[in-house]
DNA sequence: ATAGGCTGTCGAAGCGCTTCGACAGAGAGT
DNA sequence: ACTCTCTGTCGAAGCGCTTCGACAGCCTAT
């Protein structure tokens, strides 16, 4: 391994030189500064990691804490996951991964040992055990979620209350009057991770503000979990006209059960999705729908992380506005048309 | 911060004795050992990850590379890496999050930092620009795939050669003569990561064994891709009633069309599908596949990494058995019941 | 001419840990 | 009784870097 003490030597110049020629901090004259540079080109060195984190106590490296469990919205959270990535080397930062199977241990043991400057959790409950000890840090941190007192935290999310009215307002702008609403699964509004309650606090707000009638049904991805859901609700609203699924897993069972019914989308039933683009373009009817800005929330996610540990930047909660857009699973309502 | 010095301090030894307890290197007392083992707890004490990797040129970090594109398999590589994260962490390790993107910079960066002790490469291409510099450093690195020259390199992968054979094997026992293969988009085959070649080329020699008839198409993901591949081959050979399937993206679209074309499955096609177990249980026919054993994988890897860090293990490539599983797609081909 | 302020460079201290060699004391073998 | 070996502990060196204060040399202002 090349040291920093070789590369002066190499330069004939001392360590301290070497090393603001490589922080910047201090002028170095133009002459030097290239010569160094030279050396170190000649000598391939990198710096090492572990002697830097010591000297300067930053590790420039951003932990990030996504959950364990492997069954929902997994390409939400790989696409979150890449982009914080790519985002943090911008910034001169490497990712830690750590997985939510420590649970607050894993706070207090990259805390503890200074193995990170800073850390992104995911996959954030309402209140969430590790909330107090983000508190009673100095280390920065970012959460990718909405717990429910976000007093002295930063978040970053989609605006899901938002996203369920603006959900809402298109369906009922084409006359539909009574929407369904396909749910996540139980287990999700048993966790309390917060954006499901709120997506459903959007939708049901807007309808009573709209007069439209709103079904809520909870639902497990697959097929015969969907027939089930679908069924009963055609049973109580039998003039349901317009869905709304918010779980991925749920789109493709929906469509194929509204087909196998004969009711086709969008003549006689529109659907809008909250899910990711690419879902939605690869659907068996391309869907309209709100996307999840994973890229966007993970990019945001490691820039306020950036500022802070450059000591710009305040507490904030970050909710990005929702989008709708508009293609081939909605229409107008067929008795308004 | 709370030191090695002050925990040393507080129970009354020196700083190498509690480093001793810490690290199990020489043998320490009863007494002794309880004392420091206490004064950590009181203190809540953490070792420096900075200091240590100085002190030891031993990181204890595993960097892992993962894809930059978010296209393909998805949930594999995001089971990958999960379980890399957690098996890491059984053996004392922590994962580095690493993406494609800086490409063979990566790895040198890495390596010459010392930040990480240890390599898995993800999505290896047959002639991976990465491998050279493998091949030229002492760290220890594993791949998650196969390169066309594995000397030197340790690897796991899924054995795709026999995976196909099985797939084969099982319709042909079931009496289908005509089997048609739905690819991997046409990009991955020009990519050249392998796997998708190997399948093929498992199925090409058993079907020529086992005298069945074997076709072969590419396909992109979505609907409109797969009517065109589908309708074309069963214009070409009508009496398909085999089909595999390898890209996940193409299962349901796959599913829908046969339905569509009024042809039931199991009952006039049958249809195995490589793909992971979830997929396969969560589609609308429960399918009979060779599931993608993405935790196995991760786990393998980060096992065989741990050895070689220890001084054990040697280069080898372990290719994991395929298991096929029989659900309901498929069944005895129409002509043979 | 001289004091004052820059600019660019250097030396040395120290970050918190690991690890090597040294050594005191206890037990075993003669 | 004396040496030899082992066990448990300690002190000190050093890992490779950052950073602080010092200072030489030069330029500008008086």
């Amino acid at each position: 391994m090349v040291t920093l003490a070789e590369v002066a030597q190499h330069a004939g110049v001392s360590a301290s030189t070497v090393s603001y020629v490589l922080s910047g901090k201090r002028s170095i004259s133009t002459t030097t500064r290239h010569r160094v540079e030279q050396s170190i080109r000649e000598l391939g060195y990198h710096p090492n990691a572990g002697a830097r984190a010591l000297a300067s106590s930053r590790s420039n490296i951003i932990a990030l804490m996504v959950p364990l469990r492997t069954d929902m919205y997994v390409p939400v959270m790989m696409e979150i996951a890449i982009a914080v990535a790519t985002t943090a080397r911008t910034h001169g930062y490497d990712v830690l991964l750590l997985t939510g199977e420590e649970g607050p241990d894993a706070v207090r043991r990259v805390t503890g040992s200074g193995l990170a400057d800073a850390m992104i959790l995911m996959d954030v409950e309402l209140d969430d055990e590790r909330l107090p000890l983000l508190r009673g840090t100095d280390q920065p941190s970012v959460l990718i979620g909405l717990p429910a007192d976000t007093s002295g935290l930063t978040c970053v999310d989609l605006d899901f209350r938002a996203t369920g009215a603006l959900c809402v307002e298109h369906l009922a702008k084409l006359g539909h009057r009574d929407i369904a609403v396909i749910g996540e699964a139980p287990a999700v509004y048993e966790r309390h991770t917060g954006f499901a309650e709120r997506t459903l606090d959007g939708l049901r707000s807007r309808a009573l503000e709209l007069g439209v009638r709103l079904l809520h049904r909870p639902c497990d991805g697959g097929y015969d979990a969907m027939a089930v859901t679908v069924a009963r609700i055609l049973d109580e609203r039998p003039s349901t006209t317009g869905f709304v699924v918010q779980n991925e897993q749920a789109v493709e069972p929906l469509l194929a059960l509204l087909r196998q019914q004969g009711r086709a989308v969008p003549e006689d039933v529109s659907v809008v999705a909250i899910c990711p683009e690419q879902v939605a373009l690869q659907a068996s009817v391309r869907l309209t729908s709100v996307s999840i800005p994973a890229q966007e929330m993970g990019r945001h996610a490691v820039e306020r992380l950036a500022a802070k540990l450059e000591g710009r930047g305040e507490d904030e909660v970050v909710l990005l506005e929702p989008e709708l857009t508009v293609r081939s699973s909605t229409g107008p309502a067929p008795s308004a048309s």
